[in-house]
DNA sequence: GCCTTGTGCAACCGTTAGGTTGCATGATCG
DNA sequence: CGATCATGCAACCTAACGGTTGCACAAGGC
């Protein structure tokens, strides 16, 4: 009965997705390592206003959520995104939409006979 | 240079909108409101393991991320999914996506000469 | 071997999130 | 009018969040 349950969410829950989505500062990380290059902790905290143990924080909370990985290369950590999560979220949203679109349909129906 | 701020935001930014996004119960609240019944909060309340006032606070948390929207009849507050603005949400997912993808292939290009 | 550089770990702090309870208010039905 | 039902408002509480500082440690460069 409810439409709620079957909609399939991805292995851990789409919630902590958008969770680490939401926050200017990890959007802004995403934004840097979205440009392709693997940029290490460091690299990513110098020319930002915050600390690199806050980096290291909003990095743990992407990396929750699947969206970043980390690649050690000696003693520095390289960081790069996980474009497939992305996809994870989109995917949830266009259900939510196709739900919507669908109960519409249902009702024009119901109305119009 | 900076592809950051190449990313078009909607109006209000993303990250409230993905913040709104990140919680189990208003997603539940998502959810049921995608069936495309509007309902009141005594509704949305009844059956749910939380408090009406609870339901309260995120019905405004979603309304803050233009997520959802009250028409009240009579002493009733109807709520319903604003769908329009999950497509800005997903909107933005691709964008990066596509960033990430156009990225890959100039360092493909690059290595490849 | 030393000094430097990139991180990790832990404690601490102010603010906000999510939730509750209690009471006031406004529209509706007899 | 009086009882009732759907809400709003405000105070309060606990846990988590976003951020900081300080120190320890491991890997390179010289």
């Amino acid at each position: 009965m409810s439409l709620a349950s079957a909609v399939p969410r991805p292995a851990g829950g789409v919630a902590p997705l958008f969770f680490a989505l939401g926050d200017e500062t990890r959007l802004a990380l995403i934004g840097r390592l979205g440009e392709g290059k693997p940029l290490s902790i460091a690299e990513l905290a110098s020319g930002s206003a915050i600390t690199r143990q806050a980096i290291t924080k909003h990095l743990n909370v992407l990396a929750g959520a699947g969206l970043v990985r980390d690649r050690r290369r000696g003693r520095e950590h390289l960081w790069e995104l996980e474009v497939r999560r992305l996809d994870d979220a989109r995917a949830y949203l266009a259900q939510i939409s196709r739900q919507w679109d669908e109960a519409l349909d249902r009702l024009q129906q119901f109305v119009e006979r």
